[in-house]
DNA sequence: CTTGTAATGTTACGATATAACATATAGATC
DNA sequence: GATCTATATGTTATATCGTAACATTACAAG
């Protein structure tokens, strides 16, 4: 059940392409409770509804934009609801910050641990997570030739994708 | 002259290695005079002391923080004459922006054309621009395999550069 | 059912960034 | 040199993003 909202409806592993999302995003959800079972925490209904609010489509969501999603829905309309609620599943492999955008994106592969790339198209925003560890290997040998410990990458990378590569007036820089 | 205020001064091609920094801020300063006279563009005022501020050390300045010193020696005081100056620097690769910080540094490859890696110190805040060019071919392959047009990439690692990793309080995460 | 901890909510503010428009300046042309 | 034109600078005003600090509520452990 591909959706129409998302033009480039992306798959855990094979983004861009067209999949059905309805189980995407339930499996993402499911994924996510049993992550933070583990681990003694706790899904609250203000971090549910957001997590499900982030894996509605492969895009990336402001904090305000998530915000006003939730104070629509009867929680807290203030700034830190909405900051606290992203900052907890970003802290939990659950969701990704895109610096590039200033938002935030679900997590498509939760669990495994790894440093995210992420491909996001300019034209119509959608997001695909890409296998980072090449890149940040790369980056690890760079760094560690200037005797510099890495915590943590940011790897992003801005263009277009493939439905909008072949959409001359969108692909217009 | 290793200059004081840089606790982890970084050569062009070494970074974090003390150097003589009045001569790399000057020969940086020369390298953008050249480059920009080569494409008909001019190094005015504003530019050019914004270009001296970011060549003071290695690190990264706020926008806001640029705007200061800026008001302070005359020129303008409200956010557009930063910016403008800032944007003007970057899109002509003089300088790079680290979004990770929101904030910008002088670019150590002037005319180079590459994608930059930067190593950013969180303890000292020192930045140094690391050969990027494998990790961003990486990247390349990656997004090749979505069927993904990378137009631009932002690649920044946060961590303990070489002279925080020995200060056990500073390295305290 | 109390008590400590974590989570939610609020007010208030700080930091980052841009739109829109007015003025000035440098270089080209006459 | 005067004038024109494009570029650059400066301003006001406002949008957008993010956090500190503190009050209140829900939860789970004893």
């Amino acid at each position: 059940m591909p959706h129409d909202h998302c033009p480039s409806c992306a798959a855990p592993d094979l983004a861009f392409a067209t999949h059905d999302h309805a189980d995407c995003a339930s499996d993402g959800l499911a994924r996510a409770q049993e992550i933070l079972a583990t681990k003694g925490l706790r899904l609250t209904p203000v971090r549910r509804r957001t997590l499900e609010i982030l894996l509605e489509g492969h895009r990336a969501l402001g904090a305000y934009e998530v915000l006003s999603r939730l104070a629509a829905e009867g929680f807290g309309a203030q700034p830190p609801v909405a900051y606290r609620a992203l900052d907890f599943l970003e802290e939990h492999g659950l969701a990704h910050r895109i610096r590039r955008l200033n938002s935030f994106t679900a997590c498509m592969h939760m669990g495994e641990s790894h440093t995210a790339a992420f491909l996001i198209c300019r034209a119509c925003n959608a997001i695909s997570e890409a296998p980072a560890a090449p890149s940040r290997s790369a980056l690890d040998n760079a760094a560690s030739a200037q005797g510099f410990a890495i915590e943590s990458a940011t790897i992003e990378a801005l263009g277009l994708c493939p439905s909008c590569q072949t959409t001359p007036d969108k692909a217009a820089a």
